[in-house]
DNA sequence: TGCGTTTCTATCGTGCGCGATTTATTCAGC
DNA sequence: GCTGAATAAATCGCGCACGATAGAAACGCA
């Protein structure tokens, strides 16, 4: 017997990250920022002068989307990219004064972002905790086959 | 203020979706298949000989994404693609037997994602449904901003 | 000191995903 | 019948996302 994709659960979050970026968009447009863009600069805002690998770790994207990602961003004037003098295979990734400049505007984008959800802040926090308990079954899974 | 990203939802969304598609790549991977692959055989195992525009509307993607999708799927000797002699714009997608043969192997694929979840069918239903009211609402957001 | 291993980043190729545009066909109204 | 609007699919360009690989720097250890 066969599933509708309608009626399947990685349907369901396929097609709502898809709405999410959608929902994002008109609210980042003016700020110049692609969605993973604005996850770097979030994760830039906690903490500033990251490495290429931590920040990786912190959104589970590999060298190879994040370096890419990360020079368009510098041309955009966002942020530098230098080599640490003190281990010279590092690269240290430093937010510009521009990049800086956007973290007060962000406040707006997530307050517009949570009003889309139609959730309150309490719901918004429950649902985020359920997929972030899907999210670690599917991964600790996929490191160790249960199938 | 500013959030972690692991603190966002839409984070979490952003990285339950791509840990469910790595979930599904040593699934799918013996079949030949990629996660939208899936999907769109999934759709034509419900009901064949769709439309692209059908595909599109059941899947939530555009013709610029279908298209070269469904080529490679063709290519991959999966589907066949026909313009329909009654309307001569409309290209209608059916499965050739190599797609037929693929769905008694689905079953599998769904119960090891399952398992891979940690949910039960319940609640990997009710959570399901959860994220599909998420995605009604960011879509109807967007179509009509509220901010 | 020198050498093999590990660590970190960058590069290459492929497959989505989408905004914008183009082409082909059909339809509606004259 | 003919023309303009509407519809369906295809095309083009760009930005992720990731597997595989390469290259440079640091480290471990004889």
């Amino acid at each position: 017997m066969t599933l509708a994709p309608s009626d399947m659960l990685c349907f369901s979050l396929y097609g709502a990250q898809q709405a999410m970026q959608a929902a994002y968009k008109p609210l980042l447009d003016p700020l110049g920022l692609t969605y993973p863009q604005y996850l770097v600069l979030s994760a830039l805002w906690v903490q500033d002068a990251q490495t290429v690998g931590a920040l990786g770790a912190m959104l589970g994207l590999e060298t190879n989307t994040l370096t890419p990602l990360l020079k368009r961003m510098q041309s955009a004037g966002l942020l530098d990219r230098q080599r640490d003098p003190a281990d010279e295979r590092v690269v240290r990734i430093t937010l510009t004064a521009a990049g800086r400049a956007l973290e007060s505007q962000a406040a707006e984008v997530r307050r517009c972002f949570l009003a889309a959800t139609g959730l309150d802040p309490d719901q918004a926090a429950t649902l985020r905790d359920q997929i972030g308990a899907l999210r670690a079954a599917l991964t600790a899974s996929t490191k160790s086959p249960r199938c």
